[in-house]
Formats: C-alpha cells, sequence, structure tokens
DNA sequence: GTTTTTGTACTGACCAGTCAGTCCAAAGAT
DNA sequence: ATCTTTGGACTGACTGGTCAGTACAAAAAC
C-alpha cells in the first residue's frame, strides 16, 4: 500500500500540516465521535486556521477517510512484519500468531485513539465512509486469515478451521483486551497482557474437551 | 436489575409508547451513531410526535442511558441464566464458560443492532453517559469474571489465569466473531459459530507450546 | 512569484428542546 | 341521561443556537 496515496504534490510543509490535522481529529474523534466533533475544534487542537484544514482536505468526512486509510495502512504493515520476520526465523504458523497478537498489543498501546476510533466505526452501516472501511477492514483481516490458512495447509492447524471467522475471533480477543487494558488497568505492561492472550489462545483456560462441532 | 426501574408510574400506553421509542433509537444509534441520529428521526420511525419523545425522556441523553440500562440487563440475565443451568446440570466452569459463549451469541443475533452501539460507546471518554456505561460494563464483565474465579478457585483453571483481562478477552472475541458473523456471513448458523469459537478456545488452533509468561 | 496559511466574517441548513394547545376517557355533578 | 371538569398523553410549529462550508484579502513561507 502506497503510504502516501492520498498526497497528490505534497510538499514538506504541506505535509506537516495534514499530520499535524490527523493527530488533532483522531483523539477528538475518538473520544467525541465524528459528528460530534466540530472542524472548529479540530482547528484549533491543530493550532491552524479553519480555512487550512478545507485547503488541505475537501471536506470533514474527507479527513476523516484519509486518517482511517493512514492509520490502518500503519497497523497492516506491522502485522505483516511480525508475520514475516517469524517466518525467516523459521518458527511456526503458531508463533507467527503469537507474534501478530503482540504487534497488535503494540500498535493499540501506541495509537489508543486510532483503535477506539476503528472500532467504533466498524459495524455502522449508512455511512458515507463505509466502503472504505470495509477495504481497510479487508486488509487487517487478509493479513491474519493468510497465516490461519498457511497453517491450514501445512497440517499445523486442523483444516475444519474456519479461517474468516477465526480470524475476527482473534482480532476481537486482541482489540478489546487491549482497549481494556489501555482503559482500566494501563499500570500493567505489554509482556502481562500478552502472556494472557497467549495463554488463553493455547487453551489453557478453556480446558481441552472432545470438540463437539455441528 | 428491575426491568421497569425507569418508569415509574407507566401506565400501559405510556409503556407502550416508551417500548416503541426504544426500538426505533436503538437501530438508528446503532446505524448512525448518537450525535448524528436526530430525535426527529427517532420521533417520525416510532410514529409519535416530537413532544412526546420529551414528555417520555428528559433528553435525547437520558432515552440513550435508559436504552443501555434496558439492554444490559437482558444481556446480564442471560449469561448468569446459563451459567446456572450449567452448573445445575454439574457441568464443569469449562462447560459453563462455553454455554455463556453460546448465549451471548444467541443475544448478539437476537439483538445486534444494540450490541453494535454498545461496542462503538464503549471506550469513549468524555461522553454523558460515561458513567452509565461503566457501571452497565462492570455487570456483564462480573459475570464472566465469577465463573472464572470459580475455575481457578476449584484448579480446573491454572491459578495464574488473569481473570479480568481474559474476561476481556473472552468478551472480544465472541462480540467481534459475532458482529462479523452478522455483519459478513449472516447464511451461517449459530451452531457454526459457536462450533468454531469452542475450537479457538480449547486451543486447538493455536496450538499447544510451553508458556513463556513473564 | 507561487504556494500555503491566516483571520475574520458570513451564510444557510439543521437540530435540541419548548410550549400553548388538542384529544379523550373517566369521574363527578345535576 | 346529559353536562362539566380533570388530568394524563400527545402534538407540531417555533426558537435560539450551532456548525459545515465559503469568501477573500493580506501575510508568511518557500
Amino acid at each position: 500500500m502506497n503510504s502516501s496515496s492520498a498526497a497528490p504534490g505534497g510538499s514538506a510543509r504541506r505535509e506537516a500540516t495534514r499530520q499535524k490535522l490527523y493527530e488533532a481529529a483522531v483523539t477528538l474523534i475518538a473520544e467525541q465521535g465524528f459528528s460530534a466533533t466540530t472542524v472548529d475544534e479540530i482547528a484549533e487542537r491543530a493550532g491552524v486556521a479553519k480555512g487550512t484544514v478545507y485547503y488541505n482536505f475537501a471536506s470533514k468526512s474527507v479527513l476523516f477517510e484519509e486518517l482511517l486509510r493512514h492509520g490502518v495502512g500503519l497497523l497492516t504493515a506491522s502485522l505483516r512484519e511480525a508475520a514475516d520476520r517469524t517466518a525467516r526465523a523459521g518458527g511456526s504458523k503458531g508463533d507467527a500468531l503469537d507474534a501478530m497478537i503482540r504487534a497488535g498489543l503494540e500498535f493499540i498501546a501506541r495509537y489508543p485513539a486510532f483503535t477506539q476510533l476503528y472500532v467504533a466505526e466498524l459495524w455502522r452501516t449508512n455511512r458515507a465512509w463505509q466502503s472504505t472501511l470495509m477495504v481497510v477492514r479487508q486488509e487487517v483481516v487478509a493479513v491474519i486469515e493468510g497465516v490461519l490458512r498457511e497453517g491450514v495447509a501445512s497440517g499445523e492447524f486442523g483444516d475444519e478451521t474456519d479461517i474468516p471467522l477465526t480470524a475476527a475471533a482473534l482480532v476481537g480477543m486482541v482489540l478489546v483486551a487491549a482497549l481494556d487494558w489501555q482503559a482500566f488497568q494501563p499500570e500493567r505492561s505489554l509482556d502481562d497482557v500478552h502472556a494472557a492472550l497467549s495463554r488463553l489462545l493455547q487453551g489453557r483456560v478453556g480446558g481441552h474437551r472432545a470438540a463437539r462441532a455441528g
């Protein structure tokens, strides 16, 4: 994915202004939601005149859509990098999953506001940016599904594994655990959180009862 | 939880109107978000005049808060019932967890709009209803944590189990998997989805590598 | 000298919340 | 039986304010 796909010309100065606007918008929208956040607020927090917002983005929703694309680009890059690194080190697909969980946690710890905003908007229908969101969601899920699929192909995971559903469940597990960690027990370390999730994934909580799949 | 806690007098007619308003509000807010949904829209979809909304609720946010309390009451009751039923049948705590996952999926399948709206608002800060949301979240999490705690006490789950984090992760797993199911593959059966999540929880995907907890 | 930013002022649509008044069923009053 | 009153439920036009987006001249920045 071209990280600067939305910045046609893009002088350094302009890019810096855009970045300031992204940062201002992401926290405000995470806290208040898209509709409740005003363009005046975004401009003020970015330390920029309102006119500048409209000089750099066609509208409030375009600003938001580019913000989404930008953030998800960072996340998928990070997940892919984690999977590749494990593969190069000769790890199993289970190790790759573990590394991706860690990468996910690191991303959320670094960009909690973006994550919040992403979750809040993901399942909304009837919104202007819904199609953008679909594309962007598919990119994240595809990375995880890829690892699952390879694991099934190599026999490491059972071939009755439900790839799309498992991918979604993994995303949910990491997402909600991490947001809860940030919101309600921020003093805990990333290692701590990672260990708890690994444990859960290894079935040392749910137990190893016989399958009763339908 | 007293289901009519917010309706002091409550004639049958009034209660019916309130119910219509809840139903109209929940879908609209799930689709568009709280701020983007207007009171006029809610009134129109409920088939009442705008004044009626304000006759029945002090404000738009009070309507929303009562909606939250109402919905979460249904969810916790359902989860508790699932846990109790398993316990009475002599099942393990792992079985109870499994039953609660099923109950969660059933709830989400029945009230997808409510679930959507809950997820979207859960991690927002600085909102008027934030305290309501905290209380209501705690009720859900407490039910799950209770089962985990009992499982640890009885030795069924390892005593290094991180109860709050695991509870959050479980909620996330079910929530995201279910929302994805509803949104992207609604043709699949509940049994199917339940089986995939059970499998994941039993560690038959993540593998059974040695722990490397911090 | 061209691009980008600023600051201020403005418009027009939209929206939460209000309020004077309607509707009606049930309870007296005659 | 007929008239009057009462009060809860509901109505919808209206108000005061808010906000996305525009306009533009002058100043920086490059």
